[in-house]
DNA sequence: GAGTGGTCTAGACCACCAA
DNA sequence: TGGTGGTCTAGACCACTCA
């Protein structure tokens, strides 16, 4: 899966150890160059590795002191990026599951195509109620893309389709753009979460791509209000992408 | 406000190429050793400033063919991270224009008291409403703490109380969580956002953090859920934070 | 002043891709 | 086969913090 280099190594082996609190919140790790003998590398490897940790929200560098280990992953359970559901419901210890609703190979809705797609673009079309704790919380609508999925089981659908995609299949999950809103709920949609009448419902959309730019996947994920949290962690950006009109401030 | 390194400096340069499509979408960046050349420096300064790109979502890297300029952008204006409503505002190009309804010196009220703070926490009480088209759409209330926040005029409140703390106060705002949850509005809120009885909200509650780790600021944020929309780009990770128990995909 | 992280360099070797 | 990005190295100099 990830790539077996050094730096990925030593962020799995610190971020492991910040996690069974070898290193504990509010503690330093060992210096820059105590890292470089305890894991037999140059200086920028153990700061690539450090990077890493920096940007998940597990460390903290502060200059002319050390990198501190800070105590936010107690609190908030990071499902900035994407997430799947199966995993995710492990991690936080809920009683969940997953009913395969329909699982069928077809071609792209026409409201969904876009510059990006072929005009009749093959894809299976997955549709999952997620339940947790025997309650309807999460109804997601996925179009996987064929190619690149060549097959689809029904097994992997209930189990985790990104460990398929990537294991089974071999493709390079690179990057998605996600898109939150609040919407009315369609009468289909209310009903299979059972949700009130003209109720709302959270619209998670999101496309997803391999690391070549290929499109995969398209997904909409419909979230009961009362059961829908999102929690990120955002480090200050220092880039301006707007230099112009606008600035943005992380 | 950023420091002018050269990666900072050439990752400015590019980014802002490809916003004035001099870099177009789909087509590749020069390559790291041409831009080596370009502006005169080592091909590891190069890469970490591409490296911000990729972060950004601005560029997807290719093994062995280049840096692909994604057209993300066009679509999606990243909301990701901490963004001053004056500024996402003005980028929107929206008529948009807030109203400070609150400002004071208190002490934080006790629910928001936890290990992070004092007993009896001075700060400033910020209350602001933003307005859409005339519309109420936001209802901000912050809590600034002080220390480190020794001042708050009104005239920064009705600005950019980000640019007044980094560029007056010279503070290093650094990260954010962030917790998105729908509720129930309360009446107080319903009523100044023009919301129904029993409406829901959309409530967007963060802690905000200087480079020392030093906690600053305390906000929820209440958003009409018509008006409430949330764009992320997210790349995929390569640490799993809970090896044992789950997996993070992204 | 000793130790820390921040930045930068000029190489090296590798895997991948295209022609 | 030549060009691309991916990784790693062993130094260097700087700014900052703390005793």
């Amino acid at each position: 899966m990830q790539p077996a280099n050094k730096q990925n190594i030593i962020a799995q082996d610190i971020a492991s150890k910040i996690h069974h609190e070898i290193y504990a919140p509010k503690t330093f790790l060992p210096s820059e160059h105590q890292l470089c003998e305890l894991y037999g590398t140059s200086r920028e490897t153990i700061r690539k590795a450090l990077d890493q940790l920096t940007e998940l929200g597990l460390i903290q560098k502060i200059k002319g002191r050390g990198s501190l280990v800070l105590d936010i992953q107690r609190y908030t359970f990071p499902i900035s990026g994407i997430t799947s559901f199966k995993e995710l419901n492990a991690a936080l210890g809920m009683h969940a599951c997953t009913k395969v609703l329909h699982l069928k190979k077809t071609v792209l809705p026409p409201q969904l195509i876009t510059e990006e797609t072929n005009k009749k673009q093959p894809a299976f079309f997955v549709e999952r109620l997620r339940l947790i704790n025997q309650q309807p919380a999460v109804l997601d609508r996925d179009y996987l893309l064929s190619p690149p999925v060549s097959t689809l089981p029904k097994t992997a659908a209930a189990d985790s389709i990104y460990a398929y995609l990537e294991g089974k299949l071999g493709l390079q999950i690179s990057y998605a753009t996600k898109e939150i809103t609040v919407e009315k709920a369609d009468p289909t949609v209310a009903k299979k979460l059972a949700l009130l009448a003209d109720g709302l419902v959270v619209v998670v959309r999101s496309h997803s791509y391999l690391e070549d730019t290929t499109l995969f996947q398209i997904t909409a994920s419909f979230h009961r209000p009362d059961k829908f949290k999102f929690i990120d962690f955002a480090r200050r950006k220092k880039i301006l992408l707007h230099p112009t009109t606008a600035k943005k401030e992380f």
